[in-house]
DNA sequence: ATTAAAATAGGGTTTTTACCCTATATAATA
DNA sequence: TATTATATAGGGTAAAAACCCTATTTTAAT
């Protein structure tokens, strides 16, 4: 008899994870041992019986993918973690493989494709479909030192405060009075948040910070 | 034998639809019997076999939820949809309900809950939850008159246009170019748009498009 | 058929943004 | 210690946005 590839599955859709259940039980060698609606509840549910695969979603409340992948690695370096997401965002994917997941499916993907990428896994190998690996080599570019990590954009204290504060509609001076500053400085500011984000002006800025997470929204 | 119910589903996510299929299979009097991953795939589909209940997603390509709706009810005034939605935004209640979905359910329910609006739409009733009949109720207040519809924004289909080019960073004229009309009219669209979503300045219309899913992330 | 909304476009003005530049003090990092 | 990033602030200018107004044509809606 075959050995049975136990599934924890983490997402915050009940609905969602009941059918991912039911549609993976279907399959013999794959076992449902435990789900969570976020990435706190997981690390929660994590004892010493762990689970072969872990299904889990990007964006949940609470703590979200990368941060639980991130946090449950360092206490069981051998977790294996496949990404379901539904944006086609590429920031994510860095965010989520930099984290240590070890594939990435898109909900839109068949089922089919989801349970090739839990038998890759298992198996040891990564499953990234080509179009984000393409990206990934597109990013990391002939620079070998460019790690993917120094690709994220930082932006300071300051520069988000003022992004927060431009989100809310408040024009520079608006913006300065309310963080005791020079609307010059916020001007300043305003310029190398547009520099570091490589946007074209504020609508393009916004739009960025919001696919990009940099703010909530 | 009891009565069989025939379903259809409407969702961009194939594994969405594949978990919901054998979900909702396993119950004894349901079938699903069609399947779509779009507004429009789904209208194309439908003969005169019609299913007993449609579940149907909100945001989707091509053509979206109420729109769907909308169209389908034209021509099939008896369908009865069932709104599957994964946001909390009240926006789109109203915009299901006014375009006729006869329940609605959040995709972090539980599948329980499901089945339970399937059974009620079935037997003619509706299956709205509390907090969304709260909210439609709050915001009808103590005017009568106030229809619902006249609280939703609504955007002319160039206002979209525009709104979607302002999001991507392009300046008044260079909006004026892609659609072929003068930068002052791009201008005029502008201020109807700041207008309409009572928004102060650029910054703050992206910011409500994207909460109010007028525009796509 | 009449009204209302949408789409078009122009004139003109003020405010805001965007970008050029320099400059200083501080904090963090190599 | 030297370098880099951050945060501050100014002068100056050009572009863009925001808002005032009128006006015509087309397209829904009542």
């Amino acid at each position: 008899m075959e050995k049975v590839i136990t599934i924890f599955i983490v997402d915050d859709h009940t609905i969602f994870r009941d059918g991912l259940k039911t549609l993976l039980s279907q399959i013999n060698d794959f076992k449902i041992v435990g789900e969570a609606k976020n990435g706190l509840e997981f690390l929660n549910s994590l004892n010493e019986d762990l689970p072969d695969i872990i299904l889990i979603d990007i964006s949940m409340p609470e703590m979200d993918g990368p941060e639980a992948v991130t946090k449950a690695l360092i206490k069981y370096p051998g977790l294996k973690f496949i990404t379901l997401s539904s944006y086609s965002d590429h920031m994510y994917y860095y965010n989520m493989i930099k984290s240590g997941a070890r594939g990435f499916v898109q909900k839109n993907a068949d089922s089919k494709e989801l349970e090739d990428a839990i038998r890759k896994v298992h198996a040891g190998e990564n499953y990234f479909p080509q179009d984000i690996l393409r990206n990934l080599i597109f990013k990391l570019g002939n620079n070998p030192n460019d790690s993917i990590s120094d690709n994220a954009i930082k932006l300071s204290k300051r520069e988000i405060e003022v992004l927060h504060l431009i989100c809310q509609g408040n024009t520079n001076s608006e913006i300065a009075e309310k963080l005791f500053i020079s609307p010059k400085t916020v001007d300043n500011h305003r310029t190398s948040l547009l520099s570091k984000t490589n946007t074209r002006n504020t609508a393009h800025l916004v739009m960025f910070a919001i696919q990009n997470k940099l703010i909530e929204i």
